[in-house]
DNA sequence: GACGTTCTTGCGATCAGGTCGCAATCGCCC
DNA sequence: GGGCGATTGCGACCTGATCGCAAGAACGTC
């Protein structure tokens, strides 16, 4: 099923008018393989362990392609570098400022505050690309 | 009373073991007669202008040293450059990803949130720390 | 299967935002 | 007014990301 949603994507890719080529197949591979979030340069060294060839910038552009495809969106978490993930399963993220520690938080734990910031601002929340900051249970402040 | 603020902030800067520069007077200064939001290179430009040798790297350490005294934080409005504010009027922000517009949202907005976050996860969130994205009224896809 | 068009790529330069080490300077306390 | 130590200006540096360019590869057509 791994294989389904590379298949799923490549195809995507090719009939936008795209080009199924090396280094956007193993890219793709490598976000599949990843875990929930990585940056760019993780990307790089998973890619680069197969494919030493492919360059830092061919990643970027080809997030850059999947992103506007719909595929992967990039969020920052704080101070550091951005992080990209799939966009098949919303969520949202709580990042530690102290540990760095990232939580995910299910879409729907939002789901008030849009309603109601549409409501009162008109404004249409995008629930996955920002990350709420704060402090984790273990590096938390007593009281 | 904007003499007051800065009065204030330079008083808790020297009782907590600081000196009163010129370079700081100037800096806070500028800082109370900003907006809400400014960005380091906002503020140098506005320094500079009076104090033309006050140097960027001034301009980023004493933020840091504010922000160290708790009278400025910092926030990421997406991909840009960091906007500091001062932290006695705690608020939040929506950022609109088309066309770069910032919404104040009062604290309160997300109390709800930050009660549940803290209850279901352990997760304290740091209310000033971070913005909301999304598309303000005038961006927002019809519908 | 070869061909030509057009999209992609590798490469290095470049950019933005921010940080750091160092020597010189300046505040503050006595 | 002197001395200690914090602060500053300066420029080099760092990271994350983007760009222009020429070479290379993919795909539709024949």
């Amino acid at each position: 099923m791994a294989d389904d949603r590379l298949e799923r994507i490549l195809e995507l890719l090719r009939t936008q008018g795209g080009r199924l080529t090396t280094s956007r197949r193993a890219i793709v591979a490598a976000l599949l393989e990843s875990g929930l979030h990585v940056t760019a340069e993780d990307l790089a060294e998973h890619v680069q362990a197969a494919h030493p060839d492919i360059h830092r910038s061919t990643i970027y552009r080809t997030l850059d392609t999947l992103a506007g495809l719909g595929v992967v969106d990039h969020v920052h978490l704080g101070h550091g570098p951005a992080v990209y993930h799939l966009t098949d399963q919303p969520h949202h993220h709580l990042v530690c400022d102290a540990c760095g520690a990232v939580v995910e938080l299910p879409a729907r734990a939002l789901s008030a505050l849009r309603r109601r910031v549409e409501r009162d601002y008109g404004f249409q929340l995008d629930p996955g690309h920002f990350a709420l900051a704060g402090r984790c249970a273990a590096c938390a402040p007593v009281g």
